[in-house]
DNA sequence: CCCGCTATCGGGAATGTCCCCGAGGCGCGC
DNA sequence: GCGCGCCTCGGGGACATTCCCGATAGCGGG
């Protein structure tokens, strides 16, 4: 197989330069740009095999470049090259269609590796970023326990959470065996408590938190 | 730090005391089971740092000792363990609290470093099955074009959006410059179409599709 | 030209939702 | 014991939603 083809984004020249140095033999760096139109339209005209982007740059950042790519030209790969280890930042990252996700503070041999592998269709991530992501994925609301859920009695959450899946004030009262009146008083203490006016608010609250 | 403490749980009793034999050394295995109960009594029991799990079980499958033990017990960490390597399976194991997944194909020395780093709190996959759970993370559903949604007209669609986020119908007639007689029919385009009979299902319906 | 699809509205009625008022029982801590 | 929060219910009213019935207008195809 050829030389990995790589193209660079970053909005820091000096960084954009050292990265380039580093990699020169290794891979095929084939462009760089350091903002996030051009980044786009030159992507666009070389067609890497990778990004190497960074995540915060002025103009939507990296996410808009792997956004916009991704729709256009599915079969470019993308690995995210940041400063930050902050578990939103990976997730808004990867969700977006990121097959990696890299810390600055990566050595060049194990950056080339990483190129590489996410060429292969492999995902790499530094050490502890992957169970961000899993832990995104499989929910893990454990840790993540929501003030204004805090709020709610078990009952009204159970309650909040029949509502939020689309079942009529009669399905809750008979699936939680209690008269329709008291699913009313529930959801009017729910819908205070949240600031919310209507049930419809509520399921969108309910999906927005990935509560149901 | 001591030595990780390993449970394994198989239904195939050949494999169990080959995995059993081989990690010897390396590793403290504190235990092993050949189905689904005996494994979670015994898993309640023991606490082990890491619970090494078949994900293809009769009574449940690797699935369910992953979501009782994980529920009670969120410091013990799964890596699954498998023949397969579908992206079904993957995603299934991963959705339930697995972190990590390693085929059956994997060396000693390699599942010994998979179980360490799992239990540091790496997620660790054999190389092709990482893209999987990705994918499935980032959506992956432009070619997915719903029938369900292709038999909706442009305007049904529109509406259909404005419900599923939570507006009333004098706010999307508001937003459409439309009346709210006009909204009320699309949305019953829309729930006749969709085989659905509430708005509040069609939320959900909306909110399941990732459409919001 | 007419037919079908779409989008736009209206009247009216049944039902569902939201909120106001009130009430009693139960458990828990001071 | 007494208060307080939680859960349980009810009446009644205002409003929203859903579904009937009907209508008009534009637009494209056979």
């Amino acid at each position: 197989m050829s030389r990995a083809t790589v193209f660079l984004v970053d909005d820091h020249q000096l960084f954009l330069s050292g990265v380039r140095a580093e990699l020169g033999d290794a891979v095929d760096v084939v462009g760089a740009a350091s903002d996030v139109d051009a980044a786009i339209e030159m992507i666009r005209e070389r067609v890497p095999d990778v990004v190497l982007v960074d995540v915060h740059m002025p103009a939507g950042g990296g996410a808009r470049v792997i956004r916009e790519i991704g729709a256009s030209h599915p079969d470019v790969r993308f690995l995210a090259l940041s400063v930050s280890d902050a578990p939103e930042d990976v997730i808004a990252t990867i969700r977006v269609g990121a097959r990696g996700y890299v810390t600055k503070t990566i050595g060049p041999a194990d950056l080339v590796d990483a190129i590489l592998r996410v060429r292969e269709g492999d995902a790499v991530f530094s050490p502890r970023l992957a169970g961000f992501v899993l832990d995104a994925f499989a929910g893990a609301a454990p840790p993540a326990a929501d003030p204004e859920l805090e709020q709610l009695t078990p009952r009204e959450r159970e309650v909040l959470r029949l509502i939020a899946r689309g079942y009529a004030y009669k399905e809750v009262a008979r699936d939680l065996g209690i008269s329709v009146k008291t699913v009313e008083t529930h959801v009017s203490s729910v819908l205070r408590k949240l600031q919310l006016s209507s049930r419809h608010q509520l399921a969108r609250w309910a999906s927005d938190r990935r509560l149901i």
